[in-house]
DNA sequence: CACCGGATTGGCT
DNA sequence: GCCAATCCGGTGT
């Protein structure tokens, strides 16, 4: 059912980022099932990611989760008030993540629209990192969580292998201050998908 | 212990 | 398109 570790456990987190596009991502919180395909993407790769907030490698309480081993959730606070989930996808001491932005919604509908309180516009449900977490119960609860055992969060086969042609390629999100890095094109999407996030805003600081 | 910034979001112009 | 909300974590005193 779940994905087994060395699925994430890959040299090439780009590849790996493009492999899980179309898996689905499953949440069972406080008894209730939700899931929905990943559509979209984007890597962090520590040390030399500006980006990452590993970047140097730096190890501080809140980045350690993030050399754990491959197939661990790596769940953190953005702005104070959003929870945005990571998977690990180096070996233990590697700091590698993937960030998953949105997903399609798929199992718990009327779950998610509870926990998002009925977004007016359909597509607002999951297309973004923070509107994703909250549709599907995540929290720092699902911080240091190995994905592999399929508790609380994990990742299943979804839709079939998502053909190179159709992902789309593009700059990260959000890069105000990270230089060079935010040029690279790391972010990925399924072509065509109604349920991706906003199109990149790169700041050329 | 104080200060500052952020891998976002939603509401308003 | 712009901007405030909101508060945790990192940093320096």
């Amino acid at each position: 059912m779940a994905l087994e570790r060395n699925f994430f456990a890959g040299e090439n987190i780009l590849e790996i980022s493009k492999s899980l596009l179309g898996m689905k991502l499953c949440t069972n919180i406080d008894g209730v099932f939700t899931s929905g395909i990943i559509v979209e993407t984007e890597a962090y790769k520590a040390p030399e990611d500006k980006a990452s907030h590993a970047y140097q490698n730096k190890l501080t309480p809140r980045t350690k989760t993030m050399f754990s081993k491959p197939g661990t959730a790596y769940v953190y606070i953005c702005y104070g008030y959003h929870h945005l989930f990571n998977i690990i996808t180096a070996p233990e001491g590697i700091a590698h993540c993937i960030l998953i932005r949105a997903i399609e919604p798929l199992d718990g509908m009327e779950a998610m629209l509870e926990r998002r309180n009925y977004p007016k516009v359909r597509y607002n449900l999951t297309n973004g990192p923070g509107k994703m977490s909250k549709a599907l119960g995540i929290s720092k609860g699902q911080n240091g969580i190995d994905l592999t055992l399929a508790e609380s969060i994990w990742i299943a086969e979804g839709i079939p292998q998502i053909r190179k042609s159709h992902i789309i390629e593009g700059p990260r999100v959000g890069m105000t201050s990270a230089e060079e890095c935010a040029h690279w094109p790391w972010r990925f999407r399924i072509k065509g998908n109604k349920w991706t996030s906003k199109p990149a805003v790169v700041n050329y600081k």
